[in-house]
DNA sequence: GGCTATATATAGATCAGCTATATATAAAAG
DNA sequence: CTTTTATATATAGCTGATCTATATATAGCC
């Protein structure tokens, strides 16, 4: 059971989760990275090569806005979600929700062991 | 809010949606096709190019097994599961779930708008 | 000074799912 | 009976999100 989530699953997600993120608090890449792996009991571990392409390109689309901090020792690159990028996550999460609901219609014959909950936030 | 599933978001869980539907009775492809499309109100378009290689890895696999009939005029490829492909099936929904979870977590906060259930098989 | 953790960046590889196309034939339309 | 449509499977080649590997820079610790 414990081992991180196949890559292949998280496609696709991994932009929702980000703005998710953001849209509770202001944050940097690293500890952003740190915050995804502790909230789900390091299933989720996203490599730092991922993350900052996402960043980049989520900028780029204005779903989020960055700012570089260097007044405190180390210099850290700051997140704000937008507008715009509040948006975008609402409608990524009504299409996640639709699509679990899908799955979960089809899997209900599954029969599954008991299975872990995430630690909560 | 109508359309089509972001096929991104299916990366990584078509193999299991294949192997739930053959989990309960054995299909032919075409036919699962268009069962996954009525299931999920059309949001799901597993378009054929996407399902037949989908079918030949998981037979390579040996998660499924195949025969040719011909007896009712067109000639159609069955499909089974079979153990190894019950295996993997609970397994990979036993971390969907778990991902799901995970997801459910973040997006806690999130605020959504009223969505339609899928309809139910 | 050397090592580790912090912090960001990017080139190149991987591979699941898509597009487009091909083949074949039963059934329906004309 | 010929044409069209729906059924049924197959595969070559493209796309792009994520991964691997690598690079840079520096704060803090021993």
């Amino acid at each position: 059971m414990t081992g991180t989530i196949n890559s292949e699953l998280m496609r696709g997600s991994l932009n929702m989760m980000i703005l998710s993120i953001l849209a509770e608090e202001s944050q940097y890449g690293y500890l952003m990275q740190q915050k995804l792996r502790d909230a789900s009991r390091e299933m989720v571990d996203l490599k730092a090569g991922t993350l900052y392409p996402i960043l980049h390109r989520l900028e780029a689309d204005k779903f989020i806005r960055s700012r570089w901090d260097k007044s405190s020792g180390r210099k850290r690159k700051w997140y704000d979600i937008t507008v715009a990028g509040k948006k975008q996550l609402s409608k990524q999460a009504i299409e996640w929700q639709t699509y679990v609901e899908c799955i979960q219609n089809l899997l209900g014959q599954v029969n599954l062991s008991p299975k872990p909950a995430c630690r909560q936030t």
